[in-house]
DNA sequence: CTGAAAGCGCTAACAA
DNA sequence: TTGTTAGCGCTTTCAG
């Protein structure tokens, strides 16, 4: 391995000129032309641990994700990565696989690796992460959810469930279904839900509902349950991916969408788009969501919270009641 | 920041003995007993970078990956980070967005932050690649691509197209579309297309291609084009994204899948399974091959080639020429 | 503009 | 079992 040592020997210089050379003082051209040379032939790069061990930053980002597999997070880290790569930063990802132990060790990783910051992609956040996080140097800023105390950058779920709503009312439907899951998680589960309900309540619109999991498969066995004898004329699935395996139940038990019943996700993945037909969906800004929140690290002024807007995208999975 | 020496003089010992302590070396079970408790007190957590300095391990494993939004790629990282996660090393990933310049660029930042090793996700592998990666003292393992003179695991693109190839006899049909991306890209490109040409021609059944990229849309638009006219009664898509494309342009067509024509795709991704019917298709082991490389590594015997085998999974979208 | 010297926090001989 | 000592490769005073 090629040191500073090693160059500054063979430049003729002290190794602390080579460094200023390195970081930008006051070197005379001679010299640097002389340094830039050498460098240039042996290929030497500065060693990274021996400047972090100085210099208090590393330029990694530590990012916490529950799962790989899921496109809201790749989006998510999508945005993360291309702010990163602009500001020179490296991503170093610690995927939890949903289990909160693994998701409090992962802190502690980080917080250890002198990670620039820490953006947890949060489900639940409990007293442990809270204490987790005050007692450790590295900034933290959570990534999904509202959380006390902690910056964080979440999406507007109430606001996405009434948007929803809105559109059913827009489209004349009279009986809705609505395809939730637990409302442990906060956001998905109880946020989206609420926001449908009170808008469709405060119109009378009649609405029942349902609950399966986050899977595909299961919104797949309950879609094949309940879609022969549905009455309702509009189905909302809390999430694409239920969406998804309600659209397949329904192809299985030969019902058409939208002319059987009109169907709508939340989400906005790009498999609402890679279906026939295509899925009216509330486009949560993911990737944005990556960037910005570490746009705002870069920028010191993370801290606070912040929700971002949504957006209804309309496709052909829902039609007017009357079309029907 | 609390450090080493802090603990020491706490413990009243030398700062050589905490670190034989950190590090399993013998220390009496009485200071042992003092110092966990200070360490407890205090938080100390010893600093990577001044450990990295010395050790040569970084305990850190370099991924690049072409781009993050890709199933294909989710699943090898998904393997790598289980393997990662039990021997204790962290992922750091870093995504080139399919630019060359940033392929290489990587290969640089993962050697200068002293990764453990490499690996490098390909599509393409130049010389320039070879080059580099041979400069640099961290070892490098290629994935998804055969490469001479380094270390590579792949997957047997020829024998997966001679198992759909074979499909296809077995069920019967005598006339078959290939719907195929540039045989630039040799895995996907030529060699799967290679394997399915060869068995079908051997058995004289007639074969007509067409070609796309590896984006749904335009899979999509090449089937809203092709399907009308269509004569051929299997139809095999060189990834289960391009099928699925296809299969929504089918619906879009009024076309029926297997009904009107079989259809089959490679890779082995769930959305295969998300979609009715659900898709034929050779499943390549990606996260086996993620979970491998790394192991491979951590034992020391990386070196060499590998090619990993392919199977077949028959699903809903394939039928015999006679149910037709 | 340049060099000497003192660390950053930790590990690893080597003696004791 | 323990402490002393000498670095790892780099940055940063502080004199010159």
């Amino acid at each position: 391995m090629i040191t500073i040592n090693d160059i500054a020997k063979r430049a003729g210089v002290a190794k602390s000129t080579v460094s200023r050379f390195l970081n930008g003082g006051s070197v005379s051209e001679k010299t640097k032309q002389k340094i830039r040379e050498i460098i240039q032939e042996t290929g030497y790069e500065p060693n990274v641990f021996a400047q972090s061990l100085k210099a208090k930053r590393t330029g990694l980002i530590g990012v916490i994700i529950p799962r790989l597999e899921s496109a809201a997070t790749n989006s998510i880290l999508k945005g993360i990565d291309d702010v990163a790569h602009i500001n020179n930063q490296r991503v170093l990802i610690v995927n939890t696989n949903q289990e909160e132990q693994r998701e409090l060790e992962a802190i502690r990783v980080l917080a250890r690796q002198k990670v620039d910051c820490i953006v947890l992609i949060a489900t639940v956040f409990k007293e442990e992460h809270r204490e987790l996080v005050k007692s450790i140097e590295t900034p933290v800023i959570v990534l999904g959810q509202r959380v006390e105390d902690i910056p964080s950058v979440s999406y507007d779920d109430y606001q996405a469930g009434r948007l929803i709503a809105e559109h059913v009312m827009t489209l004349g439907h009279k009986k809705v279904a609505y395809v939730g899951v637990a409302a442990e998680d906060y956001a998905v589960g109880y946020l989206r839900q609420k926001g449908v309900e009170d808008t469709l309540v405060e119109r009378g619109v009649e609405l029942e509902c349902y609950q399966t999991s986050f899977h595909l498969k299961d919104a797949y066995q309950l879609g094949l349950k309940i879609l022969p004898d549905l009455t309702a004329t509009y189905v909302i699935a809390a999430t694409d991916n239920i969406a998804l395996g309600l659209l397949k139940a329904a192809y299985a038990c030969n019902k058409r969408v939208p002319k059987d019943f009109s169907l709508s996700g939340f989400g906005g993945y790009e498999s609402t788009t890679a279906v026939y037909p295509t899925i009216t969906t509330v486009k949560f800004p993911y990737e944005e969501a990556g960037r910005y929140v570490l746009e705002k690290f870069n920028q010191d002024d993370y801290a606070g919270e912040t929700i971002l807007s949504v957006k209804l995208l309309v496709k052909k999975s829902t039609d007017f009641y009357e079309n029907r």
